[in-house]
DNA sequence: TTGTAAGCGTTATCAA
DNA sequence: TTGATAACGCTTACAA
């Protein structure tokens, strides 16, 4: 039915040059004859021909395209407030530089099998910690990349200050008297692989969380940890899990993510459960969204834009073969009060 | 410095066998003696060897990618909580098929350079029209598109019933007796390009209203438009310009987006003008965002996340080569009547 | 079970 | 100003 894509040897035969011709056509037309390349290009326009970019890339080993690589399935990262702001960053990047952006499944793969099917120049990786296997692979391939959002010492990264970000948010919570203090964090955040924990993040939230406690003196106990999927359904259906044992329930509630703070407010809601008062809430990130909730959330700021942007530019260099002038870089956290503690 | 990527020679070479034999190992390791395999995958490791990519896309023409490609610039799509939901659905379908998902950013090219750059199996084109001369150009490059909010009478096509829904909006302002309404419209809605105009959707929804307006026989005077960006800010702006002639205001707005909308009813909230009694609002989209501002958004809900799906759909069974059932898909549109009309 | 050789669609080098 | 030829890194008949 539909004919085949016109190759370049079909417009070299059709002006009745060499294929050489052609490509000089598009890709040095100073090289040649201007009528030779009107003609060229003419017969191209005429074939519908364009280069293959597959075939070109190949050879220019650049494809002009960054990847996102991250542990979460696509549905889960568009749907997430954050990436929304994150990708906003790095599309501004890119489009400094006239990239695109891949955004890489891991579907059924692993992501190491998922990021060699990926014909990307480089690659953010968010949410996976150095020590993880796969970023190992990564690495053992000669993949450029640069991580985000996770422990690392020899790849290059950009991280927030997650800690003291965290510590802030306890500290209001516990300057304020609660002494009943859950916390929902990373489903992850649990999980270790070679008995190191895994998610960088969520662990040095947690672990500002911890010092502060330790600081007022209160005795940390891993039962105030809820696993919560970054996502407002989750914080929702967390809130029902707290709630449910009437002798049990927090007078307060730190949150590692936003979305989770938003579904657990949003549910207290539902339920006539007032917040602040019966019931305290900080978030982290603030996404956009927080200021819009009923009371308006309080939570822990960090730059999600920049982050996106900054880390596009490390990848660049990266990729370049340049020096980098930091490579681990650490952007400031900053606690904004609102209304929900 | 860092050592060359090891290419599947060097893996044939320190193993003793040849390329084919490597590739055997990954591709059809059944054609080989098992230890044989093994000793590959070992070296291969060992070397940090995997298949390029490109190469093997440039062979089997196909890379497991699809793209979006959409006019607007990567940071405004991502801002933009239409396209958050557009691409859930987009990227539920993907993770389905184990496809991974390229925004493809026109930067400073044109988007059929953009394109022709973009080494993907095949394209969802957003908010152009079949009769853009940029989509002209995609069709004799015989690469595989899908239009999704524009016009097409050839080319497969995803849309929502635009043209009803903003009857139905037009027809709540109506019948509530507002007679001063102004219409926030998409910016390219004025342009056109041979005399067509060129958005699809913008057009639509126009008509919906203009026809209504007709009903009621109220003269339609385009001076009622006030193109605007697809951002809250642009909304805001939007509030300014049309608050500022005190004898010009008019008593109702109908917007094509939500996120028009909503910087709309923000910046009244600001400077106390009250929704809906001084002015009512109606959006178009019903994003999530719609049902917390304050007063919640009357709009128009269209199946976002549910295009997606259904346009991905499409294009695969293109690309597969199979006859489409359905080439022009017509999805539902509801108003959704809340508190700000 | 393994290897040889051709080819995917370009671009780079060098010569004409 | 143009063209032959050899890459790029891989897969796939076909042969051994």
């Amino acid at each position: 039915m539909s004919a085949k894509k016109s190759r370049i040897e079909d417009v070299a035969k059709a002006v009745g040059v060499s294929a050489t011709a052609v490509s000089f056509a598009f890709n040095r037309p100073d090289r040649l004859n201007s009528k030779t390349v009107t003609r060229i290009l003419d017969a191209a326009d005429r074939l519908g021909y364009s280069p293959n970019p597959l075939a070109r890339a190949l050879l220019a080993k650049s494809t002009g395209v960054i990847g996102i690589l991250t542990p979460q399935t696509l549905p889960s990262i568009f749907k997430n407030p954050f990436f929304a702001a994150f990708h906003e960053g790095v599309g501004r990047a890119c489009e400094e530089h006239c990239l695109s952006l891949m955004i890489v499944s891991p579907a059924s793969r692993s992501l190491s099998e998922a990021s060699a099917h990926a014909p990307v120049d480089g690659l953010i990786v968010v949410g996976l910690s150095e020590s993880h296997p796969e970023i190992e692979l990564l690495r053992r391939r000669q993949m450029q990349f640069v991580i985000v959002d996770g422990d690392a010492e020899t790849v290059p990264s950009v991280n927030v200050d997650d800690y003291h970000g965290a510590r802030q948010a306890a500290n209001l919570l516990l300057e304020r008297d609660h002494r009943r203090i859950a916390c929902l964090t990373f489903e992850q955040d649990l999980s270790s692989s070679h008995g190191k924990k895994v998610y960088g993040v969520g662990r040095r939230r947690l672990e500002g969380y911890k010092h502060s406690f330790n600081d007022y003196d209160i005795l940390w106990d891993d039962s105030v940890l809820v696993p919560t999927a970054a996502s407002i359904d989750a914080g929702a259906a967390a809130f029902k899990q707290l709630w449910k044992n009437p002798k049990n329930r927090p007078t307060a509630v730190l949150a590692v993510a936003d979305v989770m703070a938003i579904g657990m407010l949003e549910e207290a809601n539902a339920r006539g459960v007032c917040v602040p008062d019966d019931l305290a809430i900080i978030g982290f990130d603030d996404i956009p969204q927080a200021q819009w909730t009923r009371p308006p959330l309080t939570t822990v700021r960090q730059p999600m834009v920049e982050k996106g942007e900054i880390a596009v530019q490390m990848l660049l260099t990266l990729i370049a073969g340049e020096p980098l002038t930091d490579r681990h870089v650490l952007l400031p956290t900053e606690l904004v009060i609102r209304k929900s503690a």
